[in-house]
DNA sequence: GCGGGCGTTTCACTGAGCGGAACGGTGCCC
DNA sequence: GGGCACCGTTCCGCTCAGTGAAACGCCCGC
């Protein structure tokens, strides 16, 4: 139960927030004890959110409505990467037939936009629109590796969580592995964020080389050889960035 | 200028709303009109929604935030379908090389959930969380011939809207082109909805046999043997239809 | 038949929200 | 360079939208 918000319209929106990954259909209870509403005002607002079509009305729940997955379409910092995106990304699953993602740093994770796989690939746990702390990700790597000295602070500051048996999560570790990014250019998971997985990553700049984006190639260890995709990485991630460049 | 609602959370989620399809950024001036908001009032709104991640400030303006797209991914009518139908999508995407959708009926409009494309495929206008009106889409028919004669009555009440030459505009002919849908089992659009492009579509069932999706191949007139694809279309959704039955 | 969960309705109080008015900055055009 | 138009922003006294404790009817499992 958190403390509650007390302007109407924070309200009404930490009831969308009260949504989690994991949940598909709350109970207006459910939704009273997680936001810390009382239960007359969550009926309230969350009958406003239906008849706006925010909320959808479920035999015995309410559940995310269609116009947030429409709205969440339209998002600028996403649409314009993803359209820009989807071609060197199939270039690239279609030489591999391995799980290739194009991901965001979204502090201090590791947010994933647009994940191209098959039946082929390797099944992992990233889903478009989820996220890994940044620190154990191979697209992390990267931005804390070429970002502002601030990113790679926070996260230390916030905690390096352990995944795997062989997640960093000691800050001296990890600041090695990202000077080793920074020399090769791209960044590198072996088996931090899941078991048997590693991946390759590497950066995407804007037209004032800012890092924006990454792509990376996640599979099972024994199928990727690291060091020889790295280019292929490197190259799909030029071509982007040269791209989103044109763009403006 | 629409004329504002009166509840605060109404207001707040209007400004949302304003962001159509072709916008990236608003200033407040704008979004101050387009919701028939006083300025003071949308300028209050706006600086809670950005404190929450729902809008984010950029220099001259506003534009959604991060937040809406990953909960948009969340939203449980498309994420289930959408993970369900990618593999069978993704078949028939290498077996035609066009543009492979997968879409649901959002009255009066068929919405676009995903899109399976690649260099080689047809450009067309379709695009995730993008819309077209049903009565010209071969998706769209699928649900208007298979759904409650009601569907059909609200889209003929909300008028025929003409695309392209071809458009079916008139009810009596719509309504035998659904007949023939309900017969053949799939929904064709012949350059209805785009000049030179057409499309197959077929229905997606759900454990009660209610139509709940539709999955379409469209692409250029004389690139496509609708006759010749039309099984291959019904095949993929029917495998979709139990996969989506046996997750229940 | 009883207890505990649910969603829903009521209603008198009150402070959150309101928005007209006024302010300072910026860029365009005589 | 001065006037103008439009921008975002701040102020503040009025008021009605929003509040939530209390109570209700319902459905279930015990």
């Amino acid at each position: 139960m958190e403390p509650p918000p007390k302007s109407v319209l924070a309200r009404g929106l930490s009831l969308l927030d009260a949504f989690g990954t994991a949940d598909t259909d709350l109970t207006l209870a459910r939704l009273s004890a997680r936001t810390g509403l009382p239960k007359p005002t969550a009926h309230r607002l969350v009958a406003e959110l239906v008849a706006g079509g925010w909320l959808e009305r479920t035999e015995g729940g309410y559940r995310l409505g269609m116009k947030l997955f429409v709205l969440g379409q339209g998002v600028p910092r996403q649409r314009g990467l993803r359209e820009a995106a989807l071609p060197y990304l199939e270039d690239l699953y279609e030489a591999t037939h391995e799980n290739v993602h194009l991901t965001v740093f979204d502090p201090p994770d590791t947010l994933f936009l647009e994940k191209v796989t098959g039946r082929r690939s390797t099944p992992i746990v990233s889903r478009v629109g989820g996220r890994l702390p940044a620190h154990c990700t191979a697209s992390g790597k990267v931005f804390l590796a070429l970002g502002p000295p601030s990113y790679l602070r926070d996260v230390v500051d916030g905690g390096l969580a352990r995944l795997t048996p062989r997640t960093i999560t000691m800050p001296g570790l990890l600041r090695q592995d990202l000077d080793r990014t920074l020399e090769r250019g791209y960044g590198l998971n072996r088996e931090e964020s899941e078991p048997g997985v590693v991946a390759v990553a590497a950066p995407v700049h804007d037209h004032h080389r800012r890092v924006i984006a990454a792509v990376s190639i996640a599979g099972r260890a024994h199928r990727l050889d690291l060091a020889r995709l790295a280019p292929a990485v490197k190259t799909a991630a030029l071509s982007l960035s040269r791209e989103m460049a044109a763009r403006g």
